[in-house]
DNA sequence: TGAGTTTGAGAGAACGATGTCTCGAACGAT
DNA sequence: ATCGTTCGAGACATCGTTCTCTCAAACTCA
């Protein structure tokens, strides 16, 4: 078709050709009323001639008229715009996908929609991430701090912004929290261990700087002590995060003065530890107990023990406690602990082999 | 603090008491210039006088003014919040969720944000999340598709909705597609557990109305006549997703006339047969090859053969070809297919052991 | 120096919706 | 029959921003 300047230079024919979504005015326009009626009608705030309502309804049908929620947003008194912000370190992640899933659905339910944004553990991300939500004019943000310092919401809290962090407790700044029982799940693996006889149990951790980590590794040391056990330095490794590091790490760990017994305080480590005791052949000879469930845990042999934290249960708390500040609930600031559990499936409970693993690299020596 | 009441009664005041960020005009008031000179500062469309400019800058830090992209949205000329849709069918689901981050990594490079939700297979829920999302003001939309019937999003394709399609192609509506090349994968497995000398291979499938599914199946039909096979009826089972479903499908293959291979064409069910098979202690003697990998796959004994996807890749393509349509292009709808491959491991490469299963059957049936 | 051109800045409309206010009609009560 | 009251519907302002238009000042060039 060819083009007709004399109509698009013409700012209606324009605005048209660029999104011609119909308007809350062309409906009221082809129903023959003022556009505050059609909106009435639309949002059935008031009781409308039943013939003028039906005529709208009609138009609103035959445009197939759709309101346009950022125009609405704007102008609502309330202010709300439905939406929450969750910034996580990865939505691959299983932890994080379970997470926002629960958060979705509670939020669902009231015809709330998510905004996710992935920040791969860097503080500037962190940060930017939420400001940009922020700017959206979400609602309220949950948060899994990447950073150590939250303190750049204190103002958008202050202007009425609704937080609930997960997993990890916020630093300088107060606000919500839902968190699994760090320490207590690291207490309860070790302690566990100690108790099937194991007195040289590493603990393999990711970045240092995470409340997170830094509770799991006290609960370390804490059942050490109870057990009656000493810590030797050498295995107690953090700030693990590549595969890579993980792989070299175990290996490392192993070559030594080995341990019989592995704690693992996150998913990923878990995961890449019992890739490396596999290549290694430890693989049914080291005990090990890992932070955080997975999918598969139950079906490789030795089947897995875990410390089990409910990413399900955590994101609809924080969800719901989120809802219920923006409903205008405003209790005291309160970090929820949430309890994990031991599931014993087999690899924690393998008994200490000192003489099999060393056997074992020795063979797996000369092999190569 | 006490409330003032004449103070909240002025409109000026009941504003600012409701949100009290800070807007444009607060910046230009402060600057002592118009509010479309500070727009221009703040957006950096033509130069301004750099005393001016300054002022408006300090102003701005002052009053740590945020732009209100939900304003800016509703007045841009061009129309474009910023903003993609993405409809899955679960966030949390593996493949879901990897291919979430993709997008959001191909789009937060532009400072696009993606706003998701989770359908379950629903199509009404998938009609009704899309149409959400469209009220929205997204700029594009990237979905998988759970129903069989996308003609709802005719209307807004004309009206300039972007739309790219994920794993499955779109029905009743003509739209670009990125999906894995299903027929062949599964054509793939099949012949390849032929190959190992299979006969009697099994089909596990979901739901059967899925495009997906479909031609997986068809990928095995066609492998099994290639191969010279029969295809018995009674191993080709569809309809599969709660888990239970599965055990007792697999569990009903296995006491009959069983199988001495499966084929399961998704996540979800090879992991549920990889389970039920090892409840029955059959996991060693009937080969298995999936449909899409998962993370421990290799930690298995066996270890899965799978047939493996790249959500990766999907996602990336799937983003970057909106992102065009977004910007301009309006190339010939096309439909990507994406490898596929095969992938051995261990499970997929197990003889036939038909003597075997029975004899493991038989003992399990003793001890019951 | 004067005319034409560029430039910078402000006034006001507009985006698409809802909130406020007003007014006329219909109603019941006296 | 008149008055106050209720109620439905429209005119207009408004949300926070950007776009259009205008105009005065500064600049260029002969």
């Amino acid at each position: 078709m060819p083009e007709q300047p004399s109509l698009a230079n013409s700012p209606t024919v324009a605005r048209r050709a660029a999104h011609q979504r119909p308007t809350l005015r062309d409906v009221a326009t082809l129903a023959g009323v003022s556009m505050k009626t059609a909106s009435r009608v639309i949002n059935g705030e008031t009781r409308v001639n039943e013939t003028l309502a039906l005529n709208v309804r009609r138009a609103a049908e035959v445009l197939d008229y759709r309101p346009n929620l950022t125009a609405r947003n704007l102008r609502r008194s309330d202010g709300f715009t439905h939406t929450l912000g969750v910034v996580l370190f990865d939505v691959s992640n299983a932890f994080s996908s379970s997470l926002q899933r629960a958060i979705e659905d509670v939020a669902s339910l009231r015809h709330i929609v998510v905004i996710s944004s992935s920040v791969d553990e860097d503080p500037q991300r962190e940060r930017d991430s939420a400001l940009a939500l922020v700017a959206r004019q979400v609602d309220g943000l949950i948060i899994v701090p990447a950073g150590d310092d939250q303190s750049y919401l204190a103002r958008e809290q202050r202007l009425g912004l609704k937080v609930v962090f997960v997993d990890r407790v916020p630093q300088l700044l107060r606000a919500d929290a839902v968190v699994g029982d760090n320490r207590g799940g690291a207490y309860q693996a070790v302690t566990h261990l100690a108790k099937h006889g194991h007195e040289r149990i590493a603990f393999l951790g990711d970045r240092d700087y995470i409340g997170t980590l830094q509770e799991r590794r006290q609960g370390y040391f804490d059942a050490m002590r109870d057990a009656g056990l000493t810590v030797d330095p050498s295995l107690v490794v953090t700030n693990l995060h590549a595969t890579e590091s993980i792989a070299r790490a175990v290996t490392t760990l192993m070559s030594g003065d080995a341990p019989t017994a592995l704690f693992t305080a996150q998913n990923l480590i878990t995961i890449e530890s019992i890739r490396t005791l596999q290549h290694l052949e430890l693989d049914d000879c080291v005990a090990l107990v890992g932070f955080d469930d997975f999918d598969t845990s139950d079906l490789l042999r030795p089947a897995i023990s875990v410390v089990s934290q409910s990413p399900k249960l955590m994101g609809s708390l924080a969800a719901e406690l989120l809802l219920h500040r923006i409903d205008g609930d405003t209790p005291a600031f309160e970090t929820h602990v949430i309890p994990v559990n031991l599931i014993e499936r087999g690899s924690g409970e393998l008994a200490p082999r000192p003489d099999l693993v060393r056997a074992r690299l020795r063979r797996l020596d000369l092999t190569r």
